[in-house]
DNA sequence: ATGGTCGACTCTCGA
């Protein structure tokens, strides 16, 4: 048996969240670290950061926005980025799959969607579509898959916030909660409900929400699924709301999961 | 209340 510890984290920012970061490994030595929102461009990526901890990286990311990256113990035997379909390039920056001898890792940092009535809240649908279209080929969920990152999806009414208020939010809202159910219920567990059953347990708090942490006025947006094989497998989830205490937060928390393989 | 988001970037957008 051994003990193994992933991670997933949206970082609003990497070269800010280097210091939060550090301490954050130190106390939490995980084995592999899904990131999201690196907003970097390659060439400035902090690459030397993960190789003195001991990871390899693996990111990808444009200047201001989106981006991300997986530090991984594990040696990745395939590497993939965006969609395999060739239709949306644009992609690249919010998706690395990689197939481990253990296990596949699918890092996501969904569209956020802007409003319901823009364009950008129809990407954010066919982006889940085609998450979705993309398990249907080339999975089965026999397959030892985890799908983590910023889902930008509260899933149920216990995920969010005053809930009754955001029906026409774009991480609420009936359409995308379906498309993202379906998703999931491809063949996925949600790993933190089957380790918590409470309500208000959130992974980001707004910035622009006054004292949204002190007053736990959030969202569970930042999520660790995966396929039957692994569930089994799993000791624990957890959102640890510590770096949230530190200086200069991200306005996400990082979700761990634990596993005896 | 002498004020109340943050990050990246060129001044405004995205979250």
């Amino acid at each position: 048996m051994k003990s193994i510890q992933i991670a997933t984290f949206n970082v609003n920012s990497i070269r800010s969240r280097l210091r939060v970061l550090e301490q954050w490994l130190h106390k939490n030595p995980v084995d592999l670290l899904a990131l999201q929102e690196t907003k970097v461009i390659d060439d400035l990526f902090p690459v030397d950061f993960f190789y003195d901890h001991g990871f390899q990286i693996i990111y990808r990311g444009e200047k201001a926005y989106n981006g991300v990256a997986v530090a991984t113990r594990f040696e990745p035997i395939k590497i993939y980025f965006g969609f395999q379909d060739g239709e949306d390039p644009l992609a690249d920056t919010r998706l690395i799959l990689i197939q481990t001898s253990q296990f596949f890792l699918l890092n996501s940092y969904i569209p956020q969607g802007k409003s319901i009535d823009h364009l950008d809240y129809q990407y954010k649908i066919r982006f889940f579509q085609r998450i979705h279209n993309w398990l249907k080929k080339d999975f089965t969920s026999q397959d030892p898959l985890i799908w983590v990152g910023d889902m930008n999806v509260a899933p149920t009414a216990i995920d969010v916030a005053n809930p009754e208020e955001k029906k026409n939010h774009v991480c609420f809202h009936e359409d995308v909660r379906n498309i993202y159910h379906n998703t999931v219920n491809w063949g996925l567990i949600d790993l933190f409900r089957q380790f918590n059953s409470q309500p208000g347990q959130y992974s980001f708090w707004d910035y622009r929400e006054r004292n949204s942490f002190r007053l736990n006025i959030g969202w569970r947006l930042d999520h660790i699924l995966c396929t039957p094989s692994l569930s089994k497998l799993a000791v624990d989830c957890y959102i640890d709301k510590e770096p949230r205490g530190w200086e200069k937060p991200s306005d996400h928390t990082p979700v761990v999961a634990r596993f005896q393989f």
